[in-house]
Order: C-alpha cells, then sequence, then structure tokens
DNA sequence: CTGAAAGCGCTTACAG
DNA sequence: CTGAAAGCGCTTACAG
C-alpha cells in the first residue's frame, strides 16, 4: 500500500471522509469518542496528509502582505524585488505577495496600513519598522484577528510577532569587528563608524558587536563614536569627510547601515583604496560594484532572496498550524569578498 | 475570473479536456490544426498549469539517487544526513531520495551501481565522483535512457550533465587565499597546502586560486607543494608534523580539502593557534568547533541544505521540462568565522 | 453529531 | 484523431 489517504483512515476508524475531515481540521462538531478512534487510526497507519491535495480542494489562497519603509536605500530595492520575484513563482503555490510601504517613523501611516491588511483579512503579514508602542499595538491587534505577524530584517522582541527573520545583528557586527581587525594587520589607529540613524535597533546592536570585538580582540584600534548619514548622501560624505580631516590615523571605515555610497564616494575621491580598510553592509548592485573596484573590502550581507522566501514559509507554516523547522529559518550572516562574489 | 483552467482552454478551443492535455502535455495523436487551436487558447488566456494538481492526478512520484563516494568525512556524513532530512521533506513533495555509495576509483562498482540505477528507472541521479571516462561514458547513457543528472560538488564538464550543483573551486581556492594573505597580516613566510588527493577535480581548481592570489597579491607568502594526507587522520598528522620541522617560518596552513581533523590536532598539539593562520573547508560539527576553539580561523564551505535542494529542484524540472532559475541555484562560497557561526 | 456527493485542476484508460 | 467519465487526495456545502 501507498501512503495512507483519507480514505484508509476513514475505513481504518469506520467513519466517512466527512468526519476524518473535521478532525484533521480541528472544526467542531465530532464527538470526542469518534475524534479518538480517527485519531487512532491516523497513529496507526501513519498518515500525513498531502498539503497540496488539501489547498486545490478548498481553493486556498494565501494572502501575504510585507510592510516595508519608504526609501530608496539599494536593500530595500533589492528587498522589494526578491518579493516580487518570489511572488511571481509562488502564485502557482497560491500565495499571493503585496508589498506596503510607510514612510519611516510615520505612525499615522503605519496604523493606516495595517488597519487597511486586517480589514482586508490578509492572512499574514512581514514587517519591517522601527520598534515603535504603536508599532507594538498594531501587531497585537493583528495576530489577535488570527493573521500570522513575523518581524523582517529589524525585530520587534517586544511585539507578539510569531517569528523573527533576519539576522542576529550583534553577531554581524561582531563579525565585521573581526574582520576589520584582522585587515587592518596589526596596525594601531582609528575606526571611522557611520550608521544611517543611531536610532534603529539594528544599527544599535551591530555597533555594540563591532564595539566588544574592538575591546576585546584588538585594543590597538579605537572605534569613533557613530556619525549618522540620515540615508543622505551629501550628508554622509559631509561627516565622514570632516571625520577624516581631524584625525590622522584612520586606518578603517565601518558603515554599519545605508550609507555605503557615500563611503565608496569618498574612498574613490581621496585615494584611500589602499590606506583604509572598508567594511560595508548589504549586497546590492553598487556594493557589488565597490568590492569589484576594491572601494570596499569587506560586505556583510544577509540574502534577500532567503529572507523573503523563509518570511513566506513561515508565514505558510502559522497559517496552516505547522511548526517550521528552526534550522531551515537561520538567515545566514553572509561575508563577501571581491573573491566569493556571487 | 481566476486562473484559468483546462477548462477554460478546452471551452476556448472547442475541444475536450483529454486533448487539451495531449497538447499540454507534448503527447502525440492530435491533428495539428487542433493543437494550434488549443495553443492560441493557452496564449489567450494566460494559462499557467497547476503542477500540482497534475502530480495529483497522475500519481507522480519522483525517483531522485544520490551517488557519493563513500567514506568516513564529516562532509560526507553531513551530506548523507542532509539527503535524509531533504528526503523526509519531500516525501510530501512526492520526490523519493536514494543514496547510494560507491567507494572511490571503484570503476567496476561505480558502473553496477549506475546499471542498477538505469535499470529502476529512476527519474533524476545526482553524483559526486571523480571524472573518469567510466563515468562519463555512463552518464552518456544514463542521459540517454530520459534520466536527468546533475554532477554534485565536484563537476564533470566533459560529460552531458544537464547542470553542476556546487561551488567554483577555483574562486573557493581564491578566497581562501585572499583570507590568508589578509589574516598573515603583512609577514612573509610559508603556507602549508594540505589536500586530501591530488587527483581530485575540485582539490586542484581550490589549489589553483589559492596560487594565483598568493602570486598577484601576495608575494611575501610562499605556498608549498601539496600534501596529501589520503584521508587518513595519522597520515594527514604525519605529513604535517614533518614539514612544520623542515620549515622554521610556516605562517598558515590551508586545507583544502578533507584532512581538517588532522590540521587541528596538530594546531592543538603543537600549541599554535595564536600563531598561525589556519583556512579549511566545510562546516562540519568538527571544523565548528575548530572555529570555536580557535584552532581554525576560517572555514569556507557550502551548504550541504542548499546542496541537496537544489539538486533536487534541477532534477525535477528537468523531468517536468521546465527551465531554472539560474540564479536562485547557484550555490554560494560561504565564509564562516566564530562569530557569523549558524 | 455524522455522512453522501460534488468539486478543486489535472490525467488516464477506454471507447469510438 | 478525439471525447466522456472516472479518479488523484482532500474539502465543502447540504441533508439528515
Amino acid at each position: 500500500m501507498g501512503k495512507p489517504t483519507v480514505h484508509d483512515i476513514a475505513e481504518e476508524a469506520g467513519v466517512s471522509l466527512a468526519t476524518v475531515d473535521r478532525v484533521l481540521n480541528e472544526r467542531p462538531g465530532v464527538r470526542s469518542m469518534t475524534a479518538r478512534r480517527v485519531h487512532n487510526a491516523i497513529d496507526k497507519l501513519g498518515y500525513v496528509r498531502d498539503v497540496h491535495a488539501a489547498n486545490l480542494a478548498r481553493g486556498r489562497q494565501y494572502r501575504f502582505a510585507f510592510v516595508l519603509p519608504e526609501g530608496e536605500s539599494q536593500f530595500l530595492k533589492a528587498l522589494r524585488d526578491a518579493i516580487e520575484e518570489a511572488g511571481a513563482g509562488l502564485r502557482l503555490d497560491r500565495a499571493e505577495l503585496e508589498t506596503i510601504e510607510v514612510p519611516l517613523n510615520d505612525s499615522v501611516g503605519m496604523i493606516r496600513a495595517l488597519e487597511t491588511l486586517q480589514a482586508q483579512q490578509i492572512d499574514g503579514l512581514a514587517i519591517m519598522a522601527n520598534e515603535t508602542p504603536v508599532v507594538r499595538d498594531m501587531l497585537a491587534h493583528m495576530k489577535e484577528s488570527g493573521i500570522a505577524v513575523v518581524t523582517l530584517v529589524s525585530d520587534q522582541p517586544n511585539a507578539e510577532r510569531d517569528h523573527f527573520v533576519g539576522i542576529d545583528n550583534v553577531a554581524a557586527g561582531r563579525t565585521a569587528g573581526v574582520l576589520m581587525g584582522r585587515f587592518v594587520g596589526g596596525r594601531s589607529g582609528k575606526i571611522i563608524v557611520v550608521v544611517n540613524t543611531t536610532h534603529a535597533r539594528d544599527m544599535v546592536q551591530r555597533r555594540l558587536g563591532f564595539d566588544a570585538v574592538m575591546r576585546e580582540q584588538f585594543p590597538a584600534l579605537d572605534a569613533l563614536p557613530s556619525l549618522e548619514g540620515h540615508d543622505q548622501l551629501e550628508r554622509t560624505i559631509q561627516v565622514i569627510d570632516r571625520s577624516l580631516a581631524s584625525h590622522d590615523d584612520v586606518v578603517g571605515i565601518y558603515c554599519a547601515g545605508a550609507g555605503t555610497r557615500g563611503v565608496t564616494k569618498v574612498i574613490a575621491d581621496h585615494g584611500l583604496a589602499d590606506k583604509l580598510v572598508v567594511i560595508g553592509h548589504e549586497l546590492t548592485t553598487h556594493s557589488e560594484q565597490g568590492l569589484r573596484d576594491g572601494l570596499l573590502d569587506v560586505v556583510i550581507t544577509q540574502n534577500v532572496g532567503h529572507l523573503v522566501r523563509s518570511a513566506t514559509r513561515v508565514l505558510r507554516a502559522k497559517c496552516d498550524g505547522r511548526e517550521i523547522i528552526e534550522s531551515q529559518e537561520r538567515i545566514r550572516i553572509e561575508i563577501v569578498l571581491r573573491e566569493n562574489l556571487p
């Protein structure tokens, strides 16, 4: 006999298909004695349900929304593209992905966006946003109304999300730190640290990890206070230029968030490629070119395709009440040099 | 209207379901005029077939075999585990994975194994083996009999495989080279290079890439001729010990293949962890521990889970006559430090 | 609380 | 060369 089906269960338990189905999907209206018989049959035959057939039968269509910050950063662009690409591939898998962009720190916009999604009765939400009470409360609401929720890229540990899809940013900062220390190669001096804003949770964590490694392993290096670029090219360039001017012993630059374009511009303009070790985050067409041109030495990154696929896998599992395979959903901290560019 | 189905196509083309199906699956017995009408309908309605429904209907069961070299290396073990794990997950996806182990360089065993698989009419084969005329010819035979074939980990560029699933080993060697040069930090000296055998294609390529980088970027470093460990712990330790004894300016060890256990043993026994830069390949429980203990500085790796899933995805696509998404099937060269261990 | 029947989107003998 | 009908494994109204 092949794999057992609902028919086999029904026969074994001496009930009808409908009853088997009710038990399988935990729908009410089954006497506990009957349910017990069905469960026994399931255990005895080792039944596992064919999800595809189930979805086919119920005409199930999963609707997942991705809420992202508005912005022209290359990473966000790549993420949006990945969502679109995954969406195209998933249409046949009965999942429909939608992307909504909300301006950074626009609470009203965020509330409106999430309320709309809730009204639309989406099945799952993947959200990348700064941690605020508004977001926290809204997520609790969404969860209550039965929507699966995962946080993306930047976690909200205090919100009732089902799962976080992204890297451990403290570890990412540590990784950057070790590579910085090693690549600097025994010299002593200062490290310029650039972030877009010191308020974002992931930035804070990366800085934390970076500093810890500097302290523990490379006391000869001195990581300067974070410079804020605020996602603006000119501003980023300006703050770095100023910092370079006031320190004559800078040996490296760590760009912990968006702002890589500003950094590479400075490096190129001042011909510093061979003098400084430069480490950035997120592999994009731009940072990839930076690696090729030698303007960047290392890029620490997380694969946007994996992020999106993991998010949809997790959301789908939550919708189906299935367990996720933790090991498969762990997003890797990837290290990219010119030599191992994909 | 939702997505068009075979019913819509049948109606639009004015034919029966059976005819639509014949056209869809390119089965014979349809007048070209009729086929043309069906194709027009497909184009007009933008039909794309529901693979899951199709598989359900035909009770399709994909049978894929993985042929691997026999051996107790941690990497092979991890790979076997990954196959088993993927197999369990895929049972519901109507794919069945089987692993066959053939002793290295046992041509007769290889022929027998492949002939058996061919007789069993498997749907697809993923093979990891050294490049030999025997293998090349057998793969041609298998392909001819309609079996999809991918090479795994170590390519056979001259065989008629459908696809290679694995990393670019020249690039992997280059990556190791750059990290070695950078981590050594300006010192000059010799690098010990360990391989299991100089005959395997992937070893040759890694060595090639490593040497190229040494030559181009780190002229102060001198990579010694490859030591062969032949997958034997004692032997590996012996050759490294001997090499260390005869060179007093060794600054690093590059283990390009199996043999990491021997290398870490030597490092630990002689207390060389802080003196030498040690780079190995393939993340396993052992090399992971080596990283944690500081006995290894870097591990270059390819994710075995990705390898197996990519192989099955590609085989399935080939069986269905579908195109693969190249970008999704590219296996990354991963760099692992203690800090970004998964 | 339980079951018989129809249907999801596709394929497969079988008949003509 | 073409079509009507049954079936893959599951779910869903509808009846009882």
